[in-house]
DNA sequence: CCGATACATTGACGTTTGTCAATAGTAAGG
DNA sequence: CCTTACTATTGACAAACGTCAATGTATCGG
């Protein structure tokens, strides 16, 4: 399922300290925290993180009414989360529930840290 | 000058701890924090600034060539990096001196923080 | 099975973004 | 002044992005 992909390059990027301050940034390592980054450069897709993180687990459906957005959005948005790894989603029945993975948040947060 | 000027949102969206996590954004908050990370959304912006970060001041010169972009290019970018707080721009001379901003850094990154 | 529900995918459209050539502005040196 | 050097601005263009209608897929209830 693609909300429970997570972009291959995580581990390079991230598992360190700070590669944006410590050292200069090679292609690759540029591209792909620029890709996490712009999974944040959106504010439907901030509100909608907002919203998931406010309660524990929310599921696509209840973020079509407070993000004022049509369904297919929805699902665009949190594919795009996902694949940041940002958030999770797991299929119970026929909803999709959506969690944020707070180690995650830590870790980019970590990326601007001295 | 373009450099200096920081936008007018930044007090607003990052004066508390992190809003993200704690409440429910609004849409001028998300607006505003969209703008900081679509900022940091670039490959050629992220290189950008942890050059000026390995050094602690550097002049546009430096920049062209290691980057491989044009200048009107590399100028485009600094203005995106300066209004975003993220680094400043001292004019003198011919030359203009950019550094980076560490506390603006420090606090996008408590924006993902719990 | 069948209809309804929740979500994903596709295709299309307008907007934004990254890029550079050309031009303009500004500061230093003769 | 006049020329040279560094940077900003403008205009143009292709690529990427956000959005939604239409369609597809899978799951539950009857």
């Amino acid at each position: 399922m693609v909300q429970r992909k997570t972009i291959t390059v995580d581990d390079e990027v991230l598992s360190c300290c700070s590669p944006l301050i410590v050292e200069s940034l090679s292609e690759e390592q540029a591209h792909d925290m620029a890709q996490i980054f712009g999974a944040l450069s959106d504010p439907a897709r901030l509100r909608m993180l907002s919203l998931i993180a406010a309660q524990t687990e929310v599921c696509s459906c209840a973020l079509e009414e407070p993000l004022a957005k049509s369904q297919p959005t929805i699902s665009h948005h949190t594919r795009i989360l996902a694949e940041a790894g940002l958030i999770t989603g797991e299929k119970r029945g026929r909803w999709t529930w959506w969690r944020v993975v707070p180690e995650r948040l830590e870790e980019v947060g970590r990326l601007l840290s001295t």
